[in-house]
DNA sequence: TGGGGTTAT
DNA sequence: ATAACCC
């Protein structure tokens, strides 16, 4: 159906792969920001945010004293005794300013995806190309660049990937000054011609800072990465077993034969990792839309007996299910995850289980939480079962509560899709859910 | 080493 | 259900 337009299909499709234009926007210091927003008493103090036994992120004050990220609580408080912690173990503020952040940028473009709370990418390809088009009708070949150029390379005005990538350094400026003029945020951008070097150049100027990466400087940006698991894609266990390889800088990954790398890693991910070292990357940015699951979690040093776990399993819950409420989906799997203790191998010896939600249930949901509540600790009190033996002894320091496969309310509310379809389509069609509607017209329309 | 998230197998 | 990845 596509190859029938060969000539137009084409064009698109090259724009697509080969001259996008990808911002990546990483608000400062998140936790800690918002922290200070709320209480801007804290504005000029060294601050920590604090998780537990860990200081999990800082503002600039406290970044200047020496404080890292991850830094444990008693090393902070011993080397910075003048650092003022807050507790953000409740990630309630941060999640609902992160989707605020998001929605922002959907108001500019419709594809942005979040990756953590913190970060969004944004594909900005076409609003560069309007721009572009506006800009040679007006006759104005004068473009001034937004922020730094990585390397302090010259731009080619004659380039057309230079224009285009000087332009998105404009909308990045844009963009960084919408968030913080609406949300009293500040964050680092990055412009580059994919996700992986939009996100590599965005870190290169901290805090409040954007810079633009051009073509020519891509090898130089990739190739200073100290290691071979800074580049995003490659994760410990990768990193690991191409250590094991000999394999320790961007560099050797670069050189090392294709075809060692595909048996050893499979080649899919060989390919795909050999690629992210040269600095390439055709993923697309995927729309995250709204969350596919919702998670609540809870750490300790010991839980050892069935009333205990039911009271946490409470606590979870009944977050959740606010958070449910508000969200207005109806989740059809529940989970439970649970890490065992064990003095070897301290973290990710996680085991879960999950089961769908019983639909007599599931019609309950947006109500009062106190006819769900009983029904779905029982559930989980017997997916915590079918993991641990509770005639034995055992140890449990973490719970976590998740749903997930959230649908939309299959019911007729006025104005949503779900009314329009239900009345307006064929009478074969009336009376399938939402979902079903969906799939009739992805087949009608393929 | 927290409290989240995603996709692939 | 787990394993990998991301923050």
């Amino acid at each position: 159906m596509y190859s029938k337009r060969a000539g137009h299909s084409k064009s698109v499709s090259a724009r697509n792969t080969a001259c996008r234009v990808i911002v990546h926007l990483d608000l400062d210091c998140f936790y800690a920001q918002v922290e200070m927003i709320r209480n801007p008493e804290l504005r000029d103090k060294p601050l920590g945010v604090q998780q537990k036994n860990l200081v999990v992120t800082c503002n600039y004050e406290a970044r200047k004293l020496g404080m890292k990220k991850l830094m444990s609580v008693r090393d902070a408080k011993e080397k910075f005794p003048q650092l003022t912690l807050v507790n953000g173990e409740d990630l309630t503020q941060y999640r609902e300013m992160s989707y605020k952040v998001t929605d922002l940028l959907e108001e500019f473009c419709p594809l942005v995806e979040r990756l953590g709370f913190d970060e969004n990418f944004v594909d900005i390809t076409e609003i560069v190309e309007k721009r572009l088009k506006r800009l040679q009708q007006s006759g104005c070949s004068r473009v001034c660049v937004s922020g730094h150029v990585y390397n302090n390379q010259a731009i080619n005005f004659h380039d057309p990937m230079h224009v285009r990538l000087v332009i998105g350094s404009q909308i990045a400026e844009e963009l960084r000054e919408a968030v913080h003029a609406r949300l009293g945020l500040t964050g680092c951008a990055g412009v580059a011609s994919n996700k992986l070097l939009a996100k590599l150049v965005s870190g290169t100027f901290k805090p409040n800072q954007q810079t633009v990466l051009l073509p020519e400087s891509c090898q130089d940006l990739i190739r200073n990465l100290e290691d071979i698991n800074k580049v995003p894609g490659i994760g410990y266990k990768t990193a690991k077993r191409l250590e094991t390889l000999g394999l320790k800088s961007v560099c050797d990954l670069q050189a090392f034969p294709s075809a060692v790398l595909e048996k050893e890693l499979g080649v899919s991910t060989a390919q795909r990792i050999q690629k992210l070292s040269y600095g390439e990357d055709d993923s697309p940015v995927t729309p995250s839309g709204p969350p596919q699951s919702f998670s609540e979690e809870d750490s300790f040093k010991k839980c050892s007996s069935e009333g205990q776990v039911k009271e946490k399993i409470e606590e979870l819950l009944a977050s959740l299910l606010d958070r449910i409420h508000k969200d207005g989906r109806k989740p059809h799997t529940i989970r439970l995850v649970i890490r065992q203790f064990s003095s070897t191998n301290k973290w990710f010896n996680r085991e879960s289980r999950q089961c769908p939600i019983p639909p007599h249930l599931i019609q309950k949901f947006g109500k009062e939480s106190s006819s769900v509540i009983s029904p779905l600790v029982d559930i989980l009190m017997k997916l915590f079962r079918k993991m641990i033996n509770v005639a034995l002894p055992f140890h449990i320091t973490l719970l976590s509560v998740s749903f997930s496969n959230l649908k939309d309310l299959p019911s007729s509310k006025k104005g949503s899709i779900g009314f329009y379809l239900t009345e307006v389509s064929s009478p074969s069609a009336s009376g399938k859910n939402v979902q079903e509607m969906e799939d009739v017209s992805q087949g009608q329309a393929s």
